[in-house]
DNA sequence: AAATGCCAAGTTGTAGGGCAACTGGGCAAC
DNA sequence: GTTGCCCAGTTGCCCTACAACTTGGCATTT
């Protein structure tokens, strides 16, 4: 019934975050040199273990390089070790179209990639989650996270089907955030208990340019669904925003 | 001419690696939890704050989850917070073509997206670049490193006609990476200082679709290029190893 | 017996000190 | 001018201590 409270953060976090901002925003440029621990530690009032945990977390997407000795040095974008996508980009709903954007192009790719190399078992996983979309739900509570779970879990299928890791763990870390906020959305419209037609013919079609082995329809397919989800999703915000 | 040598790893980083393949391995499983800090620090026989900085950075990308007073616990896969590539992922050939594949899509969405949202200043832009690869380069060795530099920086400039800040970021992540390791690829088969004219043509054929906003040719002839130079790494590779 | 309140051990979070390793700049000797 | 050295400043690592918090068990109460 209740959700976990929300926790504050830690200190370490609070000030990576008050760092990567300063570098962010050009407060610093790269290659400048950022305070000494000890005077960053006065600064914010902390201890330098603080400090260093902070700087470690920025050292370790690459945002600053540490030398031992002489300080920590400010990097090029270009060089940066991880592509974050924080939680507050899904709150948004112009960001929210961005990254369905930016994940069309990679759906896309894996549906094309699962066309080609999809073993049987693939197969069958994918059928598999495609019935438990047609199936029509109950209507209890959690009848809007189950459907979201079955579409989540048939992409999942897809990518995983695609033999591509990177593929793969990039379409893990994206679905299921995009689709808990693109639930949220649905939510205030309450009535998206079950999947239209429209949409699942979408899917379907997905599927079977997968069944029939022609990678470039199922590119076409998925990106089709997901250019019509960023459509639909700017729909709704056009009425309830 | 001598390169800095390389650095050996400190001891928050090579105890967060060791942690980070228990838990890849499947050694630590999702719900458990890690050791005490105490007991980590006397098995890896350092400090306390070692194991604490480790353990700050397994928690940035989510892979594990620290409660204070009960302990870290290792999270599902899903709520991880970043989409991470190590270094080492680009060494592999067969890696290295996967990569590609997910550029793929992201540079055809790319591609498409600037297709319909790019001012003149965006197209002056990546006129330039075309133009900068279009020109001979002189023989010197450096020739190599500015012919990757240009094909960068006409993607990089696509990438931001797009205006989608994800995408563009997304691609400036990967682009030089894997760029530079393409590079030592052609380097070993050492002829490769001018862009060959089947390439430019490639490339050409993205920029005019740009140009006359037809955002689904402008998609193909990204994608096309992306798998050409898939295909083409995956002959060197047959060829030197 | 069941529910409640409380305590104690264990764990993470933060503080603050100290030393080793290293860097960069200035200075003296050559 | 070049070399070698020293020194202040900085990061890397270690140590101890305490605060904040969780968990489980125990005692108390109902």
């Amino acid at each position: 019934m209740y959700l976990p409270i929300e926790r504050p953060l830690r200190l370490p976090a609070t000030i990576a975050q008050a760092l990567a901002s300063d570098i962010q925003d050009g407060r610093l440029k790269v290659g400048d040199k950022l305070p000494g621990e000890q005077k960053l530690a006065a600064a914010f009032g902390v201890s330098r273990n603080v400090v260093r945990e902070a700087i470690s977390q920025l050292r370790y997407d690459g945002l600053v390089e540490a030398r031992q000795g002489a300080g920590a040095f400010v990097t090029s974008p270009e060089q940066r070790s991880a592509f974050r996508i924080s939680p507050e980009c899904f709150e948004k709903r112009r960001e929210l179209r961005q990254i369905l954007d930016l994940l069309a192009g990679v759906h896309a790719t894996a549906a094309s990639l699962a066309a080609l190399k999809r073993s049987t078992a693939d197969l069958a996983r994918i059928r598999k989650c495609l019935a438990q979309m047609r199936k029509p739900m109950a209507e209890d509570p959690d009848a809007l996270a189950r459907r979201l779970d079955a579409e989540i879990n048939f992409y999942n299928a897809i990518a995983a089907a695609s033999g591509n890791s990177y593929v793969i763990d990039f379409i893990l870390f994206l679905n299921r955030r995009v689709t808990e906020r693109l639930g949220s959305v649905f939510q205030k419209n309450a009535r998206a208990t079950e999947i239209s037609s429209v949409v699942l013919e979408e899917h379907e079609a997905v599927f079977s340019a997968i069944v029939s082995q022609s990678k470039n329809d199922a590119r076409e397919a998925a990106r089709l669904h997901f250019e019509a989800a960023s459509r639909r999703l700017a729909r709704r915000g056009d009425r309830a925003e």
